[in-house]
DNA sequence: ATCGGAACGGAATCGCCGTTCCGATTCACC
DNA sequence: GGTGAATCGGAACGGCGATTCCGTTCCGAT
């Protein structure tokens, strides 16, 4: 049986001389297979349950991934340069339309990740190799979003003295524990703890109590990895 | 078999029959290092490392759990007896030296709770069997304690409606992430967490602004078995 | 129609870990 | 000091899952 390979592909318009080649493509096959897989099932799911979700047989798997590792690493990327796009954009949305009385810049970021967030941005401690290049570039890059969003709710008085991105990173760990519930359920559970949070940031922002120093981004970030 | 509880415990005072009674010292000794391995490399560490680290045979450590998993969940009973006696304590506190300006009841618990907590006291979805009797008569005592914190801080205005018993639950699950730093770092960052959590929850408290209401004690703590 | 090689799927391999089994050891009591 | 039973420690077993290997299939070119 010919493969029910999926040409459905992200590439660009490629009209010239890559074939099939493009089609054998169905790489983005195997990363959403392991997103869903994973993420149903925690990272211990087996790679051959990976395979089979993607409709391949595990030698294919292996043959864009080495080890299971760097699968778990390519979607630990493919999470964090989508975050990074998503503070972008909630940057420039407050950017344009001017803030009404929303969450702040930080509060809608922390609330569409929680909703839509495809993987973690963090690994469990222990896990991170030596930081590879492209994870870097892209937490860079989340680092770049996040510094515009916090400095929109700084100037709006939102945020008390002494909040920094590597608190944002921190609140998105502090957000999403798993939940025995249904995705629906543990998300409005978690909204509803985001919006203790806010609150409660607002608060010290408005007694100026501030909170003592956080971890800087370099220290946060490097922690997680060797 | 007669029944699944196991007093073996520390119960001195046993002057009469055991003389190699003694030796179930070791089931102490047991319990302890898989306290400190599985706490220290997850629940992935393997029984044979649990038992180097107490020094004993891993056919002994069998002897007297017959699985890893009934280990696990000992451990487990264990973290919520403790909790369960935190919690009467701190109540018991709040009940005879009239409250001061502090965290309140329930800052209190969580604060002792985050720096002394000896491990989860709830295992990850997915992992519960049926509620065993012992951990459910420990979930019960933990439950009359928080019942007790939640009204001590609900009669002083530092809790908004619709907080209840298993909103503290939650929190713990919120508080706790596992961070790449030492213990002391560690909870230093959480601690910051709790203040801003604590200061959302007054605020709200103070606006009256409430809170949708959260999962019913039963519901949550049903959705971790089966 | 045929050929070469790239891509495939899945069986075989290898190591790890939970669990079981058994000979050696220890202790209470003769 | 001898004896039997309870305990030990740790080797052996079986299953599972990551990784490797290889025969087969498919595509484009000749």
């Amino acid at each position: 049986m010919p493969s029910p390979a999926d040409p459905a592909d992200q590439r660009v318009d490629r009209p010239l001389p890559g074939r099939k080649r493009e089609a054998r493509a169905n790489d983005s096959a195997v990363l959403a297979a392991a997103r869903e897989v994973f993420s149903a099932q925690g990272h211990g799911a087996s790679m051959a349950d990976v395979a089979r979700h993607a409709g391949v047989g595990v030698g294919s798997v292996y043959r864009r991934y080495p080890t299971k590792e760097a699968l778990v690493e390519a979607l630990h990327v493919q999470a964090v340069r989508e975050a990074a796009r998503l503070a972008a954009e909630v940057a420039d949305e407050h950017g344009s339309h001017a803030s009404t009385a929303d969450d702040g810049a930080v509060g809608t970021f922390l609330a569409r990740q929680i909703t839509g967030a495809t993987g973690p941005l963090l690994r469990p401690p222990g896990t991170g190799g030596p930081l590879p290049a492209d994870l870097a570039a892209a937490t860079r890059d989340l680092r770049v979003g996040l510094e515009r969003l916090v400095a929109y709710d700084r100037a709006a008085g939102l945020l008390p003295a002494g909040f920094t991105t590597a608190d944002v990173m921190q609140l998105l760990l502090h957000l999403r524990p798993a939940l025995p519930f249904p995705r629906a359920e543990a998300d409005a559970l978690h909204l509803r703890y985001l919006g203790v949070v806010l609150a409660g940031l607002r608060a010290r922002a408005r007694d100026d109590a501030g909170l003592g120093d956080g971890p800087r981004w370099d220290d946060w970030v490097g922690a997680w990895h060797d």
